[in-house]
DNA sequence: ATTATTTGACCCCA
DNA sequence: TGGGGTCAAATAAT
């Protein structure tokens, strides 16, 4: 019941602040000395708040149905630590993030990261091919971190994002000192996954597989479609854990490694450059475990 | 010259 | 068997 009240106030408090940055939206419209810049930036803001909401209060209604899935998802954590060759194990439990991001960008999306184009494919019930990245220290740093990015079907400023593996190598942020005009306001979110759903594959044996996996809606709006599925949270401090938040937050700059095998949650900072609201930074957060959504990549 | 992207081949697994 | 992930040669960009 506690948690309740907290999830509800935060959806409340996301809610008023969606009001608050309408109105000062309709503000800026009405002195059209703004900027346009400002505006889209108040309404990116106004759409990931709202997401948000909605996302918690859908929430309230999975939890019933899915609140208690997948028991057993640590015995090979540790135990295999060694694992030499098992074949294909079992099921893959990973965590899931998912990332909301407003961006205009093709895709690449600047996530703090160095990424190289190793792939593209045209998939099955898409109308839109799915490009395939691995970290450009892969070789260096042995760092395994791969994202998939493949334009949204439904509206075409949406990517989504889906992101395996956590980046081992050094180079986490800061990409290159060049213009990191970089894009806007994520919002992530992180469950677990069901067994076989999105299956990872990460079929190399080489490296130490990571657990985890990461899947980024780039750009709002078409949550509808995934409704309830699609926890985004962007407000700070907090976090989502089996059901219930908890204010525990990062911030800083993607998560470091963490090369063991549960992320737990990592924000980021997003350099937020329009306007010079210092506030203007934004994060992902993180939260764990949760349903187990097909809607993702799935052709649904 | 070096590094990144493109793109068809290859390969794995459901 | 074919869908989708990766490889790698050719090509493009720096």
């Amino acid at each position: 019941m506690q948690k309740m009240m907290m999830e509800e106030k935060l959806v409340i408090s996301e809610l008023e602040l969606g009001k608050d940055l309408a109105n000062q939206l309709m503000s800026n419209l009405k002195h059209t000395s703004s900027s346009a810049d400002s505006n889209k930036t108040l309404i990116s803001e106004i759409l990931r708040v709202y997401q948000n909401a909605i996302f918690m209060l859908s929430l309230n209604e999975d939890k019933n149905t899915l609140k208690r899935r997948s028991p057993e998802i640590d015995d090979d954590k540790d135990s295999k630590t060694m694992l030499k060759k098992r074949k294909t194990s079992e099921k893959k439990t990973e965590k899931v993030k998912v990332f909301v991001a407003t961006g205009q960008d093709n895709g690449s999306i600047e996530d703090g990261h160095c990424w190289r184009k190793y792939g593209q494919k045209e998939i099955h019930g898409s109308k839109n091919p799915r490009a395939y990245y691995r970290c450009t220290h892969r070789f260096t740093q042995n760092c395994v971190a791969v994202k998939q990015v493949q334009k949204s079907d439904t509206d075409p400023s949406v990517y989504e994002v889906k992101y395996l593996g956590n980046h081992t190598c050094n180079n986490a942020t800061v990409t290159s000192p060049k213009a990191t005009t970089t894009t806007m306001n994520f919002s992530v979110s992180m469950f677990e996954e069901g067994r076989n759903r999105v299956n990872v594959t990460e079929q190399s044996e080489d490296i130490k597989p990571k657990k985890s996996e990461e899947v980024m809606m780039t750009n709002l709006e078409d949550l509808e479609n995934k409704k309830n599925i699609f926890r985004t949270f962007s407000f700070p401090n907090h976090e989502f854990e089996n059901g219930q938040w908890k204010s525990n937050l990062f911030l800083g700059d993607l998560s470091p490694a963490t090369s063991g095998s549960g992320i737990t949650s990592e924000i980021v900072t997003a350099p937020a450059s329009l306007e010079n609201s210092e506030t203007a930074d934004s994060y992902f957060s993180s939260l764990d475990n949760i349903i187990d959504q097909d809607w993702l990549w799935s052709a649904l």
